[in-house]
DNA sequence: CTTGATATGTTATAAAATAACATTTAACAA
DNA sequence: TTGTTAAATGTTATTTTATAACATATCAAG
């Protein structure tokens, strides 16, 4: 167990179900989780943290794949668009989905001091969206919804 | 009258309002809105729309400005850390805020066929945010909402 | 075995943003 | 008045982020 994320947890096991959860998923939806894609896939579960397109490309480059941006980029767009990782918009940076059960719009929590990026999930915030839909006549197809401020360990950090 | 933004509303009038608050409020704040920074607002206000950082380099270029990025960038800065002007993360522009009354978390509706932009207060938001913040113990300082779809107008032209 | 769709790799370039430094301006103290 | 400082503006150069365009490879279906 170790601290990454907001709170502590079993990374190692986190990471094989995760990777094996995407199999399955590519596997029903007759997607193709190549060597690349996965070991993409795996790079973000592992580090645990938002990445930049360009740290993963040389992740991925030591590991033998190809060098240029499109590989990354590639990547990144099959796993985003399958809800695999999300991308923080503030960021510029991509992250690994933490919750693959709920057919959620994420909802992410930005710590601006340790950098750390934690994915939760807001069921009140679901109801608001179908407000607005009813109210304003407006189709959501996505929503972004991040919060910038400062984790709890932090906080108690700078409070010393 | 015309129909910008998802509604009809007095443009004309709406821009000198808002410039005349910024005015204001930067004399309030000891805050210094110069030639290139009133400019750039009076040009967001204008175009009514996310207008990208070089887009309005360009115009400020044609006004007598400078004609290099941090021009821009920097009058946009000055804008946006004084909440006269949002930036939409997702499109990577800037739209001149609508909202000047609330101490508003934005919340902005992006439609993805016309590119329009629509800047909403939801009261229900800040509940939640506050709900976040107790329960999580994390200190938000800003949040970003960012919802994309298709606007009313839009979906009856695709209905035809 | 060849056609078509998908994926991977490359080079080149576009788009978005910032660093670093010179010059200007205005407020203010000496 | 002059000198000093802080803020603002301007420039060049560079970094960071992302995509276009095209060649090659892989593999299942006809």
């Amino acid at each position: 167990m170790n601290g990454i994320g907001f709170h502590s947890h079993d990374h190692k096991s986190c990471i094989f179900e995760a990777v094996k959860a995407a199999e399955e998923q590519c596997c029903r939806q007759g997607l193709q989780l190549t060597p690349v894609r996965k070991r993409s896939l795996e790079i973000l579960l592992e580090e645990h943290r938002a990445m930049r397109a360009y740290d993963l490309l040389d992740r991925l480059a030591k590991d033998g794949f190809g060098s240029q941006p499109p590989v990354a980029y590639r990547a990144l767009e099959f796993l985003t668009n399958n809800g695999f990782v999300h991308k923080i918009e503030k960021l510029n940076a991509f992250i690994a989905c933490t919750h693959r059960e709920s057919g959620h719009m994420p909802v992410f929590l930005i710590c601006s001091q340790c950098e750390r990026v934690s994915e939760i999930v807001l069921p009140e915030a679901e109801e608001i969206w179908s407000g607005v839909e009813t109210t304003s006549g407006f189709s959501i197809t996505t929503a972004l919804l991040e919060i910038e401020g400062v984790c709890a360990a932090c906080k108690v950090n700078t409070d010393k």
